[in-house]
DNA sequence: CCAATTAATTTACGCGCGTTAATTTTTATT
DNA sequence: AATAAAAATTAACGCGCGTAAATTAATTGG
């Protein structure tokens, strides 16, 4: 932190006794010069501490150091949760991560895209819509820009993906309910925003008939983000009528559940595994709040940080591989159950 | 969206019929310019689709149209929420949101702020830390740039602020729930990481003094941002204890109450207002999921939209303005008595 | 219709750095 | 110590646009 002000790598250079082309090569790739000068010129980095004009440095260089980051919904705080750890992970790595939040909307997702194209990123880590998103602005992105998805998958798109396996996840969750009371009945919305919810569903049929039980799916109406009211209005009025048909029912992802646990209480239904019971409400995803919920709710526990950790990685083995991969990578990692009490 | 690919504002200059300056003016101002020649360029946009380097446009400009937007925590839903807000009126105003999350840590607040220089920022919207912040960095910042803190105050820092009035929310809290019951004890953290939490302790003790109560204040162990489960360890603890001395609890924020209501809901105690009821809690912020809580949670709510667009337009003001405020502005919203059943 | 004003054009430079090619210096190898 | 290989230096160009000054064209208003 010296007191002459640096207005350019030029005079950084005559200071650190380097010649520019090379410090200019030591922003790029510090461990691409040799260690002497190197040495020298993080002594002359601390004692003026300058650096350089981001907008230069990145009009002529093809690749920047600049990773972006876009996911559905920041107000949720799933993806608050998963976004956190993947800008750290880039951070970590000496980018600089740029993240977007799509805000509930596909058509800020395709603006999100193109505002990313005027930064030319290196890579970018994208958590689709999926149906709803606009396939052919993701797929002429993924044709211009390394991608990798992650939690929620489209087929083709992007070098990599990254995500639960929730043919696994469900599987485990029946598997626990159907052993430890009534088998489980399937809430979900009508209209799912996320391909994973699709899965799901997919995955509670097969689990129930693997257990030769009859599958019963409620889906609730209602469009949008806000899911905990939709789990409390719908879940609420299926519970007021008794239509479940069953005392048990595993809701598609944690904020229905949430929601429906609401709904329960307005109702005065005891939920819990107890004997004193009347309901077992069971969620997937471990959503940060669910330790905290009445009772807390019983889950499937995605791996965060090693859906973070993956994609990033991933992204960065084909960043330096300078290609393509050979082919598309898909990552499941397994959810892990978190028996609470409310199933 | 036409086929010829256009390399730079030469060539698009070239193609519209325009000199390059006129469409350089264009781009930083679209008003600068006679509306017939606007016209002339707009037709070309729609068929060619090309838009300026930004890394190029930014070298040389003083003001980028990039706002920096720089808040806490986004994984605390209160800040996500708010955040969200900011960041769509930025966009909406035409300007380039950047939104940087400190991650509960005052340390990656300065290095956010540090980052934003590189960004040019034609302004930044802040919600400090406060007492925990680099008070140096930011107030080279605020001479640096146009700033305006929200949601948190700093003394002298920002040429304005935007938050919430805690004398007049808690009041109002403190006067229903003395009007409705027992006179509320508070809840809050012994070392809070917020500013606001020092303001709302001394509303409560301002208010139950005007109410001729004698205030009872408990400050939970616990350092960092996990405030439910601060609130549900030590909040159990003291329920379990029955060292309140009243039926009823007025948590300094939402995320304490969450926490609490989910030991008391463990330890069987009934929450609410009604007569079978054991325990009050009440709750401030109107948290996105104290609606959902079990009883949903009686709390104030502070008027997002109106902070955040207050925030917006007012740092606007000063853009236009090319000059500080001539004075530092402070605007504080009412909070809102938000009654539901916990209290 | 002409003068006064306003806007657009032409010309030219500079921003700060990436990058390349030719050359020199330093390091590693035998 | 001689040689090969690696790294740094020098010199120079270009990126795409902002911006300024001088000039020309278009608009306004009386």
């Amino acid at each position: 932190m010296g007191q002459p002000k640096i207005r350019n790598m030029e005079e950084f250079a005559a200071i650190s006794g380097i010649s520019r082309p090379t410090v200019s090569k030591y922003f790029n790739d510090p461990d691409s010069v040799r260690s002497s000068t190197r040495k020298k010129i993080e002594t002359a980095l601390k004692k003026h501490d300058y650096q350089p004009n981001v907008f230069a440095m990145n009009q002529n260089r093809r690749k920047t150091k600049n990773i972006g980051i876009v996911v559905p919904n920041l107000a949720d705080p799933f993806f608050a949760e998963i976004a956190r750890r993947v800008e750290l992970a880039c951070i970590e790595a000496g980018y600089s991560p740029i993240l977007l939040s799509s805000h509930g909307s596909p058509a800020m997702e395709r603006d999100n895209l193109n505002s990313l194209r005027a930064l030319k990123p290196a890579g970018v880590l994208l958590a689709p819509f999926g149906r709803m998103s606009d396939t052919d602005a993701i797929k002429a992105f993924d044709a211009d820009f390394p991608l990798v998805l992650f939690d929620a998958n489209m087929a083709g798109i992007g070098q990599a993906f990254v995500g639960t396996n929730n043919f696994q996840s469900i599987d485990l969750m029946v598997e626990y309910l159907c052993r430890s009371g009534e088998p489980p009945c399937f809430f979900e919305m009508k209209f799912p925003s996320n391909p994973n919810a699709n899965k799901r569903r997919q995955a509670y049929l097969e689990s129930m008939a693997r257990h030769r039980q009859t599958p019963r799916i409620f889906q609730a109406d209602g469009e949008g983000w806000n899911f905990e009211e939709i789990g409390s209005t719908e879940g609420g009025r299926l519970l007021a009528e008794n239509a479940f048909g069953t005392n048990t029912v595993l809701c598609s992802n944690d904020r229905l559940a949430i929601g429906m646990l609401s709904a329960a209480y307005g109702l005065d239904l005891r939920v819990g595994h107890g004997a004193e019971c009347h309901l077992r409400i069971a969620g997937h995803d471990d959503h940060p709040f669910s330790r905290f919920t009445c009772p807390p709710l019983t889950t499937i526990a995605q791996d965060y940080d090693g859906i973070a950790n993956r994609a990033v990685s991933g992204l960065f083995r084909m960043l330096e591989a300078e290609e393509r991969l050979p082919s598309r990578e898909e990552t499941l990692f397994e959810g892990r159950l978190i028996m609470r009490d409310s199933a």
